[in-house]
DNA sequence: GCGAATATGTTTCCTAGTCAACTATGATCG
DNA sequence: CGATCATAGTTGACTAGGAAACATATTCGC
């Protein structure tokens, strides 16, 4: 062996090769609709879950604070979301979908959907099964499943 | 199945969790020799292609040229590497490691073998072969190896 | 009940990357 | 040869996020 190992031999790197691949297509993909990724990421997160509070959001999404604040920010600006004050505490502020972001999600969804079947399909379902499985171990045992996404 | 599926349910989410917590993870091993993971990825792509100019670096790192650009004034301006002008073609030019950042590139890359032998630990030997296997085909039919790492 | 610790959000500064405009140089073709 | 086209690299405007400082607001301990 090389005393400096080939990068592409490390899992990291292809692992962070293929998920820069789907995500930049998924980003291709929502464009059109005029949102991000991450945009998209927060609108579905706040389907059933609405009132939210930020920081929650955070956790949830695997942020840091500042970011949901930066995020939502855009999204209300955009008119996705919406953002009110909480009367019990005065610190805390309550996030949910605007009429318009409720009706955005389905479409985004499907958009998902479509982009994660077409990417994969080039696995036999078997390999598919696989890949998620092991993917779940990963993230059960380094304890990343820190949100409740549902 | 629900009308909008769980996120959770999208194995490109799942991916990038994973991928997200390994860079994170290398991150903060490589922040003690003050480097960041794309210096290191560049430091080690020079490793063996010494004297290459920014644009074909640019190809075989994935990254456009202006990310180029600004990452290797960053590594310059450490004293990691050295950037010269190219005689023959005054529009080109070369970089190369200095022979600090060459001293610098076999301790990163240990620190890289660690960090992935560590996070992929929690799996069996087969079912990180079958992980990478995996990948692997994702990358080929994906033509995602636009990169002649080696 | 009042001071100290704690929690919540926002803001500022930083890294990091894309895209597109720009500058400078070189190549091609009439 | 010279106009046009192509290529190399840099720069500026922008999106995106993390870390830490900050301003409030709340709660806890005494």
């Amino acid at each position: 062996m090389a005393a400096v190992s080939d990068l592409n031999a490390h899992t990291g790197y292809l692992l962070r090769m293929v998920s820069n691949a789907v995500s930049q297509e998924f980003a291709g993909k929502v464009a059109g609709d005029g949102v991000t990724v991450a945009e998209w990421a927060m609108l579905r997160s706040l389907y059933g879950s609405d009132g939210i509070s930020p920081s929650a959001l955070a956790l949830k999404m695997g942020m840091t604070k500042g970011a949901i604040s930066k995020l939502a920010e855009r999204l209300a600006k955009k008119g996705l979301i919406e953002r009110t004050g909480n009367p019990d505490d005065k610190r805390g502020h309550s996030l949910s979908l605007s009429s318009a972001g409720a009706r955005k999600v389905p479409v985004l969804a499907r958009l998902a959907d479509n982009n994660d079947a077409a990417f994969f399909a080039v696995l036999s379902n078997q390999e598919q099964g696989h890949l998620r499985g092991i993917l779940q171990v990963l993230i059960d045992r380094h304890g990343l499943s820190t949100m409740p996404v549902d």
